[in-house]
DNA sequence: CGATTGACACCAA
DNA sequence: ATTGGTGCCAATC
């Protein structure tokens, strides 16, 4: 339909994948878009992540890393340290901005939500 | 309206 | 394994 909402509802979608992840979990953002249908939109997960700051909704975007496993979006919290710090005490260790272990945390989306 | 940027991902050398 | 360049989508200037 001719509803803009159209182009809000991308957002709400990764929102709603975002805050589905179980703690001490982490995903990519190219495992979110293309769950989402999106594709290789990848980046346009990222601006949706820098206005969830703006959402009423809480989401927990530091679970949320690119497919190296690096905090690369840390910088955008209130704190730099405020990511790494969540992550490791959800039990996720994390050493110079790159989680160890990452394939043992990642949440897969297109799994864990039993698609 | 056109150009640039941005929390990524993939391919080629 | 590492580096560089390109593609995708939306927002901002």
């Amino acid at each position: 339909m001719s509803d803009p909402r159209d182009k809000e509802d991308f957002f709400e979608k990764v929102f709603a994948v975002v805050r589905e992840i179980p703690p001490g979990r982490v995903t990519s953002y190219g495992a979110i878009a293309k769950f989402l249908g999106s594709g290789g939109s990848a980046r346009t997960v990222g601006w949706a992540m820098n206005l969830s700051h703006q959402v009423s909704i809480p989401v927990p975007a530091h679970r949320v890393v690119n497919r190296n496993g690096q905090l690369t979006g840390k910088h955008h919290f209130s704190d730099a340290n405020e990511m790494q710090n969540r992550l490791e005490v959800e039990g996720i260790v994390v050493e110079e901005d790159q989680i160890q272990n990452f394939k043992s945390h990642y949440w897969d989306p297109q799994i864990e939500l039993g698609l």
